[in-house]
DNA sequence: ATCTAATCCTTCGAGATCTAAGGTTTGATC
DNA sequence: GATCAAACCTTAGATCTCGAAGGATTAGAT
């Protein structure tokens, strides 16, 4: 996006009524302005291939740590259970998974990768991998890699806790603070 | 969301282990899993002051450069003209903005920022501010807030030039293949 | 002049997402 | 065990977003 580097304020600028942080470009503006193309064009990578990204990203918390409830999977996609029944039941209808309640607690919807699921994801993983070899290569060394990672670790562990419920009064924190 | 840092070091807390087996985090989804709820939180806290994220998303554009046309602010906030014109519309409503056809242009609809949008904006500015001051705590010291920055505008660069219209064939391109 | 194409914006319909409220099942308390 | 609360999921309604198509205006070509 070409917007992504407006720092150049234009030379001649005019005093407007709404006048901007001066120099600093939001963080997390920054931040929001460049994962929302690179989900974007993973996404349309992912259309491809006869999926989307989020059918990606459950297939992917399925099959990494299995969660037990749907709550726990949409916390590891990212998403309310609302929005997770209507992603569930799209993959149900799509024959990608299997949805049964347990016998030992019936609240349960127990979720579970079928055949035809893990061959799409198994197809998709490779284009995965691939943007993923390429997004690490613009980003440096693996070192590079390494510290970045680290750095978006530290903000989304700013995070309040329970994603978004509940804004502590003073957040974000400031590091140490407790 | 706690499975955003489950693998940041993150001093004191430690609750699951559960990491991928394969190693290797994908940088989009760890990026879009950190932008998420800071943006998120952001929005939380500009809702307090009776406004949005985009709200004052679009304010901020027109502050800092006034784009000429709607194309070009739906640019700069990263969101498609139809998207903008339902938040403009809004915002007219709301008296936030004023619009006016151009006499010697009378496609483009010139959008201009009221008293009462300043005073709103001037009033999100400082949370804003401290916001993202906090956030840049978080991140290190002023040269790791530039070095991280700087990463973000590399990756964003490194995007298909309209932001999300085409994807070329093999994108996202290494660095320095032109 | 007129026709055609491009630019700019809006409308429409569909999909994703959220919050709030409801339904079921389970657990705890009396 | 009856009742109340909690856990888990779904449904309903609203909002944000997009793509595609349409309307209006301008610029370019014939």
């Amino acid at each position: 996006m070409s917007d992504t580097s407006d720092e150049s304020p234009a030379p001649g600028d005019e005093p407007r009524a709404a006048q901007a942080p001066r120099g600093r470009r939001p963080v997390a503006v920054t931040l929001w302005k460049t994962a929302q193309p690179l989900i974007r064009g993973f996404d349309a990578l992912l259309v491809e291939h006869g999926a989307s990204w989020q059918v990606w990203h459950i297939l992917l918390a399925l099959g990494t740590s299995p969660p037990r409830t749907q709550r726990e999977l949409a916390g590891a996609v990212g998403i309310r259970e609302a929005t997770l029944t209507h992603h569930l039941r799209a993959m149900e209808d799509n024959g990608l998974i299997r949805r049964t309640r347990m016998p030992d607690n019936r609240r349960v919807q127990h979720v579970e990768v079928t055949e035809d699921g893990a061959r799409l994801f198994e197809e998709l993983r490779a284009a995965a991998v691939e943007f993923d070899r390429r997004l690490r290569a613009v980003i440096g060394s693996e070192d590079d890699v390494a510290r970045f990672l680290e750095v978006l670790g530290r903000l989304a562990a700013a995070a309040p806790e329970g994603g978004r419920d509940i804004l502590p009064e003073d957040w974000p924190r400031e590091p140490g603070v407790r």
